[in-house]
RNA sequence: GGAGAGGUGGCGGAGUGGUCUAUCGCGCUUGUCUUGAAAACAAGAGUCCUGAAAGGGACCAGGGGUUCGAAUCCCCUCCUCUCCUCCA
């Protein structure tokens, strides 16, 4: 959600930053057009409310009087007043539910400093870290690597639920386990986040206020009693705070939290589909930060800091890409992307996507802050970023760290939380 | 799932359908007093929308209804608490 003010004082601007983005603008018009049809319907009705309660005080008082026959006058007054509210009021309140609805589809605007460009191959590399493994023999892929340590198993994960959900087993359950309790110590003991354990599930204002809903019913898994699974933790742990009002002193307000992640789109694009690179259930662990307007930019260079962390502690190499105007998205003003490499499958792939939302979620939600007490309210910004994805880093490991003979060496900072040194068959 | 009791401002807690403001207390802000603080006293203070402003409107969990007028009466939904049932 954008700033009303902003579309009507500055439809130009507003237009230009969603073409940027290269989505239809026609939105602004539409907003405008239904924005001044119900203020001016607006100042109708509130003449005739207005006029009616005052008909309605005079009423007590001459009943407190004893004038009856002055009363009963005044109440067919007001009588008809009230007959003729009923239909103003729906016209106003059908008018107020298109503007709502036109709100919720706006997308964000860019931030001025993003790249512009058409889709993921303008996106410009913003650093490299490490350097890609070397291997005597072609490396493995990681399913392959898998395979041989019966680490996981996709066949009868078909089979108990349906194509593109996992089970892993033995040891590679052992490694996933290993991997998001390593990855939620780190990010809340080294990195300073407070730990949240949220819901699987949440109600649909929780997901209107992440901006998931309306727009994107079809990605999600929806239960029975209208609650749906969450497609990651930012949904859960954004919601937190929605409809309220924080203390700036607070801010900024770091958290971190585990969950499985639920996604029916996964797999739809026929993209990526081999291994566990994408698959309807995952783990992951998301980091969310709400903090005042003039520090989300350094927040968020801090919240990208804080993901690649788990890549160089684990020893693997990765890069940071910045996303251009055409492949960020509705949602996001500024994102980067972290994307680690994968020997194996022989490309990077994205394991953390940390993004600056400025007010766009703070206005849906409805999530504002006071400076100092007796301020006024103001909208915070909200960042997120996983911290990280599983899967994806999982695979990254098994390709990194494979060994000639099949096994697979754990990097020195799992290896207590594995219990292993190596996995082996 | 069943029975009962509830949901009012930052918190606690009143509120016979109307007469100028949703009593009051705590907490909060400012002022007086004080070297400073406390106490006392006085004043102030909710959120949102709309409007250039003056002003107007909405909000007592949410949504409907009755009425000239609803925190108050009626209906539905949600949530909380107690007990029962079930369950890990």
């Amino acid at each position: 959600m954008l700033d009303r003010e902003l579309i009507r004082t500055q439809p130009d601007f507003v237009r230009h930053g969603i073409q940027r983005k290269g989505l239809d603008s026609s939105i602004v018009d539409e907003f405008l057009r239904v924005d001044s049809a119900w203020r001016s319907l607006r100042q109708e009705l509130e003449v005739m409310q207005a006029e009616r309660n005052r008909i309605s005080k005079t009423i007590g008082q001459l009943m407190g009087q004893k004038k009856i026959d002055e009363a009963n006058e005044a109440k067919a007054q007001a009588k008809a007043i009230s007959d003729a509210l009923p239909e103003v009021e729906a016209r106003n309140r059908a008018l107020e539910e298109d503007l709502n609805k036109i709100e919720l589809d706006f997308p964000n605007l860019p931030h001025e400093s993003i790249p512009d460009g058409k889709d993921e191959n303008d996106n410009p590399v913003v650093r490299v870290w490490g350097e890609k493994p070397t291997f005597a023999e072609e490396p493995k892929a990681h399913w392959d690597v898998a395979e041989g340590l019966n680490l996981f198993d996709l066949a009868r994960g078909a089979k108990i639920t349906g194509s593109g959900w996992v089970v892993y087993t033995g040891q590679g359950a052992r490694l996933q386990r290993a991997l998001f309790n390593f990855m939620i110590d780190h990010q809340t003991r080294k990195n300073g986040y407070f730990e949240i354990y949220p819901p699987f599930l949440v109600n649909r204002a929780s997901l209107i206020g992440t901006g998931n809903l309306p727009k994107f019913e079809e990605d999600l898994y929806k239960s029975t009693d209208d609650l749906y699974l969450i497609p990651t933790a930012e949904v859960p742990i954004t919601n937190l705070y929605r409809d309220e009002i924080l203390n700036g002193e607070d801010l900024t307000i770091k958290l971190a939290g585990f969950s499985g992640c639920f996604r029916r789109e996964a797999g739809s694009a026929g993209k990526d589909t081999r291994g566990i690179q994408r698959i309807h259930q995952f783990d992951k662990i998301e980091m969310v930060k709400f903090c005042k307007p003039e520090d989300s930019y350094a927040e968020l260079e801090t919240l990208i800091q804080d993901a690649e962390s788990v890549l160089q502690t684990l020893g693997l190499h990765y890069r940071v890409i910045e996303l251009c105007t055409g492949d960020i998205g509705a949602k996001g003003a500024k994102c980067y992307d972290l994307e680690v490499w994968s020997p194996g499958v022989g490309r990077y792939l994205e394991v953390s996507s940390c993004t600056n939302f400025e007010a766009y979620q703070a206005r849906r939600a409805n999530i504002r802050f006071r400076r100092e007490q007796g301020a006024p309210t103001e909208f915070v910004h909200i960042l997120n970023g996983s911290g990280l994805a599983v899967p994806r880093l999982y695979g990254a490991i098994l390709e990194s760290f494979q060994q000639p003979d099949g096994s697979v060496i754990i990097p020195e900072a799992l290896r207590p939380y594995v219990g292993l040194n190596k996995l082996t068959s």
